[in-house]
RNA sequence: GUGGUUGUAGCUCAGUUGGUUAGAGCGCUGGAUUGUGAUUCCAGAGGUCGCCGGUUCGAACCCGGUCUUCCACCCCA
């Protein structure tokens, strides 16, 4: 049998999977500075915590597992014999996969509100499952670094958010373009057009803008039903790049100035910054819990030209997600790293340091059984001293070892043979440079 | 979920209208070199042509199904 993993999904490489980590631990770190705790939760949820939260589309893209046991002995007959699976499904299914690390954190804070303090800012970083049909950059099993804080509606967060976001990329050395909006400056414009009950349709429709221009986005909202007048109200907007030239359209709306005023405030807290954070008035973001201001982070390509992908990171406010769980209404706002597509971006731009591939700083290569023996004790005395070591398990030909030591990546390889173990000065050969010197193990250690 | 696309050696790919024994480069193994890798030279190993079925005297090649890859939708990190 030819082995094979499922679709959507990867193994890693040693050499990627460091690199992986060196983005997690640029994330993490920057999670722990601005003071937000680490949680975990389980990869499996209940279906009913998951179901109903992210659209009719996210329903269809959950993961769900399968009931153990006699699963279909359990199931409603007709319905199996009908092929109707909607109707079988949760018979047959309880649980799945979460499907990002907001929901089942909702789902935490009310089953744990009574041992948190509030506002509660806490960080995760780990796997999440969609069960799209797979494209580059597009995984079915991928990787989320999410921080949030829930219980406060305080915009401090929002412009801390934005800190975040900007310092974590100036880490990684990438340059990138921050885009604010304001879910009720969406609502607004969709109330200014006579259409409040079509903010959804009108927000997906002019988030395609820079996609398909603005004769697409006419088209688009012609399809999804909106009117010639109200399509003359929303093109009004799609060329403002400034808060304060929408500020005037959306005077005859509440929620609309009061979205201005919000994302004001945010602008006038943030401070400097090294990357640029525009206001976009087409922005609106697919995830439909988000109530206030809304993120997204995109590769700035006027310092890295050619560079193709999609959001590198996003997030928002949300004003009532704790309540569907029964729980108080905890408002929360949080943002969410794509690892994956980070990584994508840092290997073509060949951003990634270095030493985030190789730690091993020592390879023993041993002549002989006796010098094997000798190898032995010296790599321990090496680890001890809290030096990265290794030992070629045998007493090979040294060519074959050599070439070993090149794969491995060894930055210093030690050669021991019979000479070696008499005089305790072992040969130390620098693999970059090829030049080779004597050191004894206080030499090695130093 | 809709439409398309891809699959040949470990990797990247050739392979003529269907015709004997399916090739190259890189990598791998061994040797030139029994104490020196990444360079050079020589030799060698490695393939149920994604999988299942069909058409045919004969299929890597044609047809159907299936899995996978990538792309455009949908949606999204």
């Amino acid at each position: 049998m030819k082995p094979s993993i499922p679709k959507g999904t990867r193994d890693f490489l040693p050499h990627e999977v460091r690199r992986r980590n060196y983005i997690f631990d640029v994330i993490r770190k920057h999670f722990h500075r601005y003071g937000y705790q680490p949680i975990e939760t389980p990869v499996m949820e209940n279906l009913s915590t998951l179901t109903g939260k992210y659209g009719e589309e996210g329903d269809r893209l959950l993961f769900k597992v399968l009931n153990n046991g006699d699963f279909l002995g359990k199931a409603d007959s007709q319905q199996l014999a009908a092929q109707d699976s909607d109707a079988v499904l949760p018979q047959i299914s309880k649980r799945g996969l979460r499907y990002d690390l907001t929901v089942p954190f909702a789902r935490y804070v009310v089953m744990h509100q009574n041992d948190l303090a509030f506002p509660f800012k806490r960080y995760a970083i780990a796997p999440v499952w969609r069960a799209d049909r797979p494209q580059k950059g597009r995984y079915n099993e991928f990787y989320q670094c999410d921080a949030d804080v829930v219980g406060s509606d305080s915009l401090l967060y929002e412009a801390e958010l934005t800190q975040l976001l900007d310092w974590v990329f100036a880490d990684l050395g990438l340059r990138v373009v921050i885009r604010l909006n304001n879910r009720k400056i969406l609502a607004g414009l969709a109330e200014i057009a006579g259409h409040q009950d079509r903010m959804m349709d009108i927000t997906i429709a002019i988030d395609k803008l820079d996609k398909i221009g603005e004769a697409g986005v006419e088209k688009e909202l012609r399809e999804r039903g909106v009117d010639a007048a109200a399509i003359d109200t929303i093109k009004q907007f799609l060329g403002v790049t400034s808060l304060g030239k929408v500020a005037p359209l959306l005077e005859k709306s509440a929620i609309g100035r009061e979205g201005i005023g919000e994302l004001q405030a945010v602008f006038d807290t943030i401070g400097a910054t090294t990357s640029r954070v525009e206001f976009d008035v087409t922005l609106a973001r697919g995830l439909n819990y988000y109530t206030g201001c809304i993120y997204e982070v995109a590769v700035d390509t006027d310092s890295h030209p050619g560079i193709q992908m999609g959001s590198i990171a996003g997030g928002g406010r949300y004003a009532d997600l704790t309540g569907i769980f029964g729980g108080r209404d905890l408002p929360g706002v949080g943002i969410s790293f794509g690892a994956e597509r980070i990584y994508d971006v840092l290997e073509e731009l060949q951003l990634f340091p270095a030493d985030a591939s190789e730690d091993l700083e020592y390879l023993l290569l041993c002549l002989d059984e006796a010098s094997l023996a000798h190898g032995f004790e010296l790599v321990g005395q090496l680890r001890r001293a809290g030096r990265n070591a290794d030992l070629y398990p045998a007493a090979a030909k040294l060519g074959k070892m050599m070439k070993y030591a090149d794969q491995r990546n060894a930055p210093k390889v030690i050669i021991i043979g019979s000479e070696e173990v008499k005089s305790g000065k072992y040969s130390v050969k620098t693999m970059a440079t090829g030049e080779q010197a004597t050191q004894s193990l206080s030499g090695l250690i130093g």
